[in-house]
RNA sequence: UGGGUUAUGGUGUAAUGGCAGCACUACAGAUUUUGAUUCUGUCUGUCUAGGUUCGAGUCCUAGUAACCCAACCA
């Protein structure tokens, strides 16, 4: 109906802000830290902050959080910036918390000389043991009670290089007995003698995230400031940093992150893979990275309309896979041409069609669209689907076996007269004769078959590898998993077939995408050569034929 | 056992004191030259115990469970 669709919390929480006047208009932010590639999960937070700044008419920029030279590189940028524009989203201005460094120099010095922050030379074990448990108060450093003048001393010295890593810090000064561990005295810049993707080597102090984030968010006056679950604790520090340094307030907002059966979220894990060699790099197809759903054949509205369907709520959450398939089914249902693929081949022989003849035979290429057709060759020689021959099938069976009928999809109807057998007894290969009124389209021999088959002419056929992914870890939970997380991979997510399809399969450009009739939607790798073409498997249509079966 | 956050079908997500709805999944049927698509239908839910109220998923009290926090990561 035309009923309006309810409002997520942070909508709701939006409109109240517009509707008082506290904005005009709202500014978000994706803020990734280039150490990674994105994933499914950073979707869910791409299409948020997108999708608000355009319904409010606001902007969204592009951060990247990158405070930590040692594990960031421009790869990384780069991909993220490829995948947020796959995405479809276009950022406002594209900016680095490294471009606000000198800027967050100066704010740490506001806070020496307001006496909110000092050096402390403690090690880093020292410091994790004053800072207490969750249960017990922390202790005062030794180091908290610097003058200002010997902190500002000794910060500036931090700068110049005058000390090894490790050797100082520089902390805000809150409240060691804090119940949030958060606040006690957090690390707010650290000593790194590192090469930074960006500044190169002209920093060796760089601030920690707490440091950066809500201030880089304060120098873009980003308004509404969306970051998942996990930092609900760092609320209290980002709005006490942001009120100590009397600076443009924008304000945090939570959401609890998605989860999704059968894979992992965490960029650690992830990158484990990789390194380990599990998969084959970041987008290896059965990957959860955005990368990877590219090039397995998802489209970008698929992951977008998943997106808007897993909804924005604060509770932890796991969302099936499979909802993820309905989404590409839905549009590949509607924009995949049809092709004819075999993926386990059977010869099959028409026995009663002449030897040296052929013809050409008009096929749909969607099913929405009959005057979109191609012509397919036609002969005595066909491959057809191994599993759609069964040599003592039940009353369920539709499809081929001896004596049985069935009608070759855009062909003719055939009858299986003989099964071809090896020395082991394995079948072959199959005489069949055909029904010449029979012809699709033109039928006139009033003939009814259940079933319908899909086929491919053997002489014009063109070899091709076949990649079939299936979901990469075998239990639903992974966050379940104790000890090593790589023991619980699906030793199947991965079965590569040579499979036989129409020629013109071989010609079409690596990423485009079709569905193989009855097999399931499939997407030109980039790995395909002239000389072997190859296909992904992006998902299988669904088969109700497959669950009768496991009901046995 | 400190602090924080969250509890609605198998899974997500709505209902803002007034008929517990929608989607996915599962199941059953119809249609079908893809056992697909499409269409129709069915099952399954308010964490527990009290209380307030004409009326509670929603408010109050007390429990219970899950998740997050003790990196010089983000």
């Amino acid at each position: 109906m035309s009923e309006e669709k309810s409002l997520n919390f942070i909508e709701e929480i939006i409109e109240e802000h517009l509707k008082e006047g506290r904005y005009k208009s709202i500014i978000t932010r994706f803020p990734p830290e280039p150490n990674g590639y994105l994933h499914i999960g950073h979707a869910k937070s791409i299409t948020l902050n997108f999708t608000l700044a355009r319904k409010y008419g606001g902007i969204t920029n592009l951060r990247f959080d990158d405070t930590n030279p040692v594990t960031e590189e421009t790869e990384y940028v780069d991909s993220i910036k490829d995948d947020i524009r796959w995405l479809g989203y276009e950022w406002a201005n594209e900016f680095y918390a490294s471009d606000y460094f000198e800027q967050l120099y100066e704010y740490a010095v506001d806070l020496i000389q307001k006496g909110l922050a000092y050096v402390d030379d403690s090690t880093s074990d020292e410091i994790a043991a004053l800072k207490g448990t969750p249960t017990e108060p922390g202790k005062d450093s030794p180091f908290r009670n610097r003058s200002v003048e010997e902190n500002m001393k000794m910060f500036s010295d931090m700068r110049a290089g005058k000390y090894k890593d490790g050797e100082k810090v520089l902390r805000a000064k809150i409240d060691m007995s804090s119940p949030n561990m958060l606040m006690r005295d957090p690390v707010i810049y650290r000593i790194k003698h590192a090469h930074h993707h960006r500044t190169k080597d002209h920093w060796v102090i760089y601030p920690m995230y707490d440091f950066a984030h809500g201030q880089s968010d304060s120098i873009e006056r980003i308004t509404h400031s969306i970051c998942t679950l996990e930092f609900v604790p760092h609320r209290p520090l980002y709005d006490w940093l942001i009120e100590k340094l009397e600076i443009f307030p924008s304000k945090q907002y939570e959401f609890a992150r998605l989860n999704m059966t059968y894979t992992v979220m965490s960029k650690r894990k992830l990158l484990q893979l990789v390194n380990d060699k599990v998969v084959d790099g970041w987008d290896d197809p059965r990957m959860p990275t955005i990368a990877a759903f590219r090039r397995r054949g998802y489209t970008p509205e698929a992951i977008r309309m998943f997106c808007e369907k897993i909804g924005v709520a604060r509770r932890d959450n796991l969302i099936d896979y499979s909802l993820l398939e309905f989404c590409i089914r839905e549009h590949l249902n509607e924009t995949a041409p049809r092709a004819m693929v075999v993926l386990n081949p059977l010869k099959l022989i028409i026995t009663n069609y002449e030897e040296q003849k052929s013809e050409w035979l008009k096929a749909e290429n969607v099913p929405n669209n009959p005057e979109d057709t191609r012509d397919i060759p036609f002969s005595n020689t066909l491959w057809i689907e191994h599993d759609d021959f069964m040599e003592s099938p039940d009353k369920k069976w539709h499809r081929l076996s001896p004596g049985g009928m069935v009608r070759l999809k855009h062909a003719y109807i055939i009858q299986c007269n003989e099964v071809v057998k090896d020395d082991n007894g394995n079948v072959i290969a199959l005489h069949c004769t055909y029904i010449p009124e029979s012809k699709s389209g033109n039928d006139t021999s009033g003939i009814q078959v259940k079933g319908v088959i899909h086929w491919v002419n053997a002489p014009t056929a063109v070899d091709a590898e076949v990649r079939l992914y299936d979901r990469l870890f075998t239990i639903e939970d992974t966050a379940d998993i104790e000890g090593d997380f790589k023991e619980y991979i699906n030793p199947d997510s991965l079965k590569v077939v040579q499979a036989k399809m129409e020629p013109w399969l071989a010609e079409v450009e690596n990423g485009s995408r079709f569905q193989f009739l009855r097999n399931g939607y499939f997407c030109k790798d980039k790995t395909s050569s002239p000389a072997l073409p190859v296909f992904n498997r992006t998902v299988t249509l669904k088969d109700t034929w497959q669950k009768e079966k496991k009901k046995g």
